[in-house]
DNA sequence: CTTTAATCGGATAATTTTATCCGAGTTATA
DNA sequence: TATAACTCGGATAAAATTATCCGATTAAAG
């Protein structure tokens, strides 16, 4: 469903939420402890949800990452997801066909809009504050 | 959402049922033609499916690959994707976590799991036989 | 029996995704 | 002002996916 650089992305922002509902900042070295993921790796999606302003980076000693608590119920897994994997799974024909709408359809068409709706309803309605929520009270879990 | 080979696997399919459900036998120059795939590639996934009796190939001169008319009505899309993409999609934690279940969920597992239930049901309810009439009726379409 | 038209399958190449390396820049603090 | 603890970002490497090449095999038909 989602690519490994996008599963670590929305693991690192609930873990990044976690930390920023509490008003504490964490850094990458902790974020990839936290949700097990490659360091490095971690850093370049990091750096790419820094540029889309879904995070703040903060250089230097001390630094690190957060997240404005003002944010933390604006951002929806969707803007996460688009921002790593691009709109590919909410756009365009599920057999890949360039051209694919309801007067030409494909044959799964009809099929695949009820699901791509769901998804998106899902992820649309989803914040980063319920998901930080869970884990923070030990409903959800990040690392097993 | 699918892998490329997938889409070429399913569209393939469609493209095969069309003909058998004709009494025709199709071949690799002439399905890839149809669905605008890259012919060795597609061949390959043919081979797979093939090999998993999704399809019947006849080797030799007037050979090609057919559908037994009695299964265009029992291939389903699930077993396709299966067959290629195998259950990735289906089973696994949608964070991508090792142990993940009702009991120790991803902060995503509830709201993920009827996403996931709805695609199964779509892929699990539609058969081949369903595409290739819409295809033949010039209800839906696979080459754009 | 030979030619022709097809699939089979192993090898390789190209591209994309995933992952790592490392030097440069930034900032708190001693 | 020097050092330590960070992020930034370009370069490279490894692995997976996508795509192509080509000789071997199979079978129909002249």
């Amino acid at each position: 469903m989602f690519s490994k650089a996008c599963e670590y992305g929305l693991k690192a922002m609930i873990s990044i939420a976690t930390k920023s509902e509490k008003g504490q900042r964490t850094n990458l070295k902790e974020i990839s402890k936290d949700i097990n993921s490659p360091e490095q790796f971690t850093a370049k999606i990091l750096q790419q949800l820094s540029r889309n302003k879904l995070i703040h980076s903060v250089q230097g000693a001390h630094g690190g990452f957060e997240i404005q608590k003002e944010n933390l119920g604006k951002i929806k897994l969707i803007d996460i997801v688009k921002t790593i994997d691009g709109d590919k799974l909410f756009v365009g024909c599920g057999l890949g066909l360039n051209e694919c709408d309801a007067s030409k359809p494909c044959p799964i068409h009809h099929r695949f809009i009820g699901i791509r709706e769901n998804l998106t309803k899902v992820l649309s309605e989803t914040s980063l504050e319920k998901m930080s929520h869970d884990v923070n009270g030990g409903l959800a879990f990040l690392n097993r």
